[in-house]
DNA sequence: CGGCCGGTTGAGTACAATCAATTCTGGTGG
DNA sequence: CCACCAGAATTGATTGTACTCAACCGGCCG
């Protein structure tokens, strides 16, 4: 096995920065003097919004670094049916992953994109001879672990309030570790539709959870796109599933003035 | 950033067999002459069951091997709310991950469980010295994130029926590997409440969950930990979110005879 | 023998999915 | 530049499923 075809495998669609303070980390991990390593070996590529970059099942041929625009990266079981979004890529992110020759999900733009394109080939020659490259490709590979865990973490929320605060609180830290600080609106680059895929919810929920959140004081929408986060402390307590958004305490039956609690404690 | 201290980084809980064919690959990962290098350095630690061995935030100063009993991965962010299980990790498996000198996440015993233990230390300069063993880590990595965008994947299931049928498959394939054939019964080492804690449920919906996966002649419990999957067609059609299994045909109001589809079709 | 914990069962509630109708929006072609 | 159309987004009404709370059973350990 220790002389194995040493198997081109990895590369993955970048990470959401993970929690917090390895930042500088994640930005520089193939925006330096290696992403100009792999600019010589790569060919530019567009793609019109719904073009498919690759699909699940197709042999690796070549991995992406996108440039510009807005990927959407998903798994699809029956042409179908159900979607669920993995991760969405932006300026800066590579996609492609393969561990077994194969692509295991599949990549389509959400936008225009540009994209360099690297055939597997070169790059698999290229992280022989280049062992930093390896390890920077493997410190990308821990986070889109710890991204995967976090979608998992998202997922397991039952409220889709609660979900889409935590979305936004996550585009937030991405956009923080991107300009360097953070800023003053935070910008959703997809549709309604691609958070609900990304959500695992559905398009009017994902309205109604919006309208929730507004009502609750947490957030304002400028519009379907730029969204400011007012009270971020009650924002992360949501986020603990502390906090039940959806108040509305004329309707309780019993229970009726107590707020407080009332959700689980000792259990799950 | 090519100098950089190399951080030890990675070492992953191992990842339940993705798709398909790389069973071989998985099985063999660590359990060869690198386990055997590993286990020169390493030390064996008892826990019983309850026991945390290692809780997120925590500095990372070592890593484990499985070598028997059962551990929960999990993250839990506030002390009395919610978890979410993100892996089990049984015999053969590595736990300990971190990229950043801290632990990304907690695990305790489910059983009593023994393990290697092995200080990072001696593991850094081991990886150094051992491109090899390096490498070998990296396909973990792959698969642990295959393992993550799998579960990902269960929860975004709306049904826990559909949850639970996922996740025995999962455990299936599991123990296909690790045995080289597909046993007659599936083994479900870990609680209810554990499975719960999986799947982002309740114990209770688990144990009406199995009770519908039941009625509908899809498997059958022996007892609480092995169950035989009787119907591994309707199965893999109720993963894939075609068949609805809470039939109960008499209660639908309108659409009264039609079964089949009636799912998302087009959207999702 | 008696708590204690895991598991099960039952009744009631709440949230999101579904279905369907309507408005809004962006892009296209005249 | 505007009309128009298709898709996205919203809204409403209804249904279904899982959560919650609570009680109960059973085995295990003290």
């Amino acid at each position: 096995m220790a002389n194995r075809p040493l198997a081109p495998k990895l590369i993955a669609t970048r990470a959401w920065v993970p929690g917090s303070a390895d930042a500088g980390l994640s930005r520089s991990l193939l925006s330096q003097e290696e992403a100009a390593k792999l600019a010589t070996i790569a060919t530019i590529s567009r793609f019109r919004r719904g073009d498919s970059i690759y699909t699940a099942g197709a042999q690796v041929d070549a991995v992406y670094i996108i440039s510009s625009g807005l990927v959407k990266v998903f798994r699809q079981d029956q042409p179908g049916s159900q979607i669920l979004i993995f991760a969405f890529a932006l300026e800066g992110d590579i996609i492609g992953m393969a561990d077994d020759g194969a692509y295991s999900n599949s990549a389509t733009a959400a936008n225009n994109v540009t994209a360099y394109r690297i055939p597997v080939k070169s790059l698999r020659s290229r992280m022989l001879s280049d062992l930093g490259l390896d390890l920077a490709l493997l410190a990308k590979l821990v986070h889109e672990l710890r991204a995967s865990q976090r979608h998992a973490f998202i997922l397991s929320e039952r409220l889709v309030a609660n979900k889409i605060a935590m979305f936004i609180e996550m585009l937030e830290q991405d956009q923080a570790s991107r300009l360097g600080l953070t800023p003053e609106e935070v910008h959703l680059p997809m549709s309604r539709r691609d958070m609900a895929e990304y959500l695992a919810a559905t398009p009017a929920a994902i309205t109604r959870g919006f309208k929730t959140l507004e009502k609750a004081g947490i957030l304002r929408c400028r519009d379907n796109h730029h969204v400011a986060i007012l009270d971020h402390a009650g924002f992360t307590q949501l986020v603990n599933g502390t906090l039940h958004p959806g108040g509305d305490v004329a309707t309780r039956t019993r229970n009726g003035g107590s707020r407080l609690p009332l959700k689980r404690s000792g259990s799950r």
